[in-house]
DNA sequence: GGTGAATAATTCGCTGGCGAAGTAATATGG
DNA sequence: CCATATTACTTCGCCAGCGAATTATTCACC
């Protein structure tokens, strides 16, 4: 029962000491929460650009071939939807498509009834590739999330989707 | 108790159907808890960002002023240590500590035993735009963990901190 | 105590991404 | 139908950050 100290432990006890929100008191379990779940990201995140890196892509090639076969339509899309998407500017989804298209990962194609408008297509190489990296993200998470039994899993996913369910219901009024 | 769905139960149904590892077994809760991880994340990056930005911070200067009070000696550092705790190469940090001076958020003093090192504090007008973004920042994570019960979020910080200890254990092996 | 290794920060050349302006094509409405 | 607005993407100028090389200082040890 006695659990050892994670680093937002002592995050937290250190912080408790010489901050104190006048406005807001603060909160512990808050904060430890908020920290806790940056560290876990922090840690998805490092270990899916040394996968894209040992695959041969880097970071944001692959975010972009992920952004594109998540979609309902996988593997299809056009720039500025898959700009949106990744939270980048269509600017900048120009220079990622074109050093992308030139590696062969992905494919720009025209459309026939819409001049203005450009289909983004990923090629077998890049399903192959993003393949690569999935299967060691899913290997990752399942291992990191392993230390959870299933049930203790499905707490933590339905506490965290009364929270997600928060956030996005405030989006939408 | 019928939830309704969030777009990560979206997510995860579109997945399974497309989408099966041969190697690993599809694990629809790993799947979801990393993917509202993020979803949890990115709306806090936001904030964070928009709450810098109407202070007046870049969110760039913003993280570093953070980096540099969270501290155990907080508002001190060197731009080594502050760099490594921010993920940036020592190149950038010169960069990002010019600006700052002169836009009078911090500080560079010299040490006077070892002529090689340079310390960063953060100015009393840094010190006071830190905290208005902080005072923000908690308030919009006690909204969005409000929709727990103080019970709840025990439990989620709990969970958390098992995942936490495990990713932190693995690196010290 | 002088020479070579190590350490701290900065400078330099380059890259990815941004916002704004530009180009090209399609929609709209008088 | 023609003029104007809108939409989709690209180009341009700029900025933040990276890795490598540079400068300045201190440490280590023979």
């Amino acid at each position: 029962m006695a659990q050892p100290e994670d680093s937002t432990d002592r995050h937290v006890a250190r912080w408790r000491g010489h901050w104190v929100l006048e406005t807001a008191p603060y909160d512990d379990t808050v904060e430890a929460i908020t920290t806790r779940i940056g560290a876990i990201m922090r840690h998805l995140r490092e270990h899916k650009k040394r996968a894209a890196t040992e695959a041969g892509l880097q970071d944001f090639e692959y975010d972009t071939l992920h952004a594109l076969m998540i979609r309902d339509t996988p593997g299809t899309s056009s720039p500025t939807a898959l700009a949106a998407d990744l939270g980048i500017s269509p600017a900048g989804m120009s220079g990622r498509l074109e050093g992308m298209e030139k590696a062969g990962f992905i494919q720009r194609t025209t459309d026939a009834t819409d001049r203005r408008r450009l289909g983004v297509e990923a090629t077998p190489a890049g399903i192959e590739i993003w393949r690569e990296v999935m299967a060691r993200r899913g290997q990752e998470e399942d291992e990191m999330l392993g230390v959870l039994s299933a049930h203790e899993r499905e707490t933590l996913s339905t506490l965290l989707k009364r929270v997600t369910l928060h956030i996005e219901g405030e989006r939408n009024r």
